[in-house]
DNA sequence: TAGACATTTAGATAAATATCTAAATAAAGA
DNA sequence: TCTTTATTTAGATATTTATCTAAATGTCTA
């Protein structure tokens, strides 16, 4: 149903490349963007884009933000992606 | 990774909804069209993108194309979100 | 509490994109 | 060959989006 959000969340490369990053487990922004050359307000904005998508999930420690993969979503896409894949889904 | 165009491709609603359609199997621009409230440029726009990103193929029959799924894009793009659901890709 | 650090929000801008109408191309049939 | 039908291309426009700098917010530590 509401695929729009996620699937926009990941037609862009550097989104992708953050929740590739996440694979091995939470990291803080500040952590995820040493791996870019982006400016902190474009990472937040990212960030914000994943989040809405329900694709990441926050949780504050002290000073700082920590993000985790949600996969739960991308188990959905999964499903309509295999839909299109499978022979004869009629 | 070459994602990129084919995320691209299917972050559009009604892109989507062309694929789903074409499970079925090939079919015409005007009867996919049939489906959808756009105009025929708008459409044939949408199939020009879907087209690039290797996830339909044409082939043209007298006055009509038709389009059908290439599902082999489809399949590496599967492959690459597993990665993301399993548990420690590491 | 004052500063330093981490992150987000605000506001601006340039590029990308979805859409339209009108015109062009291609093929069929009369 | 002329007309009709199917589809694409061209050109224009309004919206969305990725990005930046600057400012705001929140939290730790000295």
């Amino acid at each position: 149903m509401g695929f729009q959000d996620t699937f926009k969340a990941l037609s862009d490369r550097t989104r992708r490349e953050i929740l590739t990053l996440l694979r091995a487990g939470p990291l803080s922004v500040g952590e995820i963007g040493s791996h870019f050359d982006i400016s902190g307000a474009t990472l937040s904005h990212h960030l914000a884009i994943l989040k809405q998508a329900d694709l990441i999930a926050d949780s504050k420690k002290g000073k700082f933000i920590y993000y985790e993969l949600n996969t739960t979503v991308l188990d959905d896409i999964l499903v309509w992606l295999k839909s299109l894949t499978e022979e004869d889904a009629k």
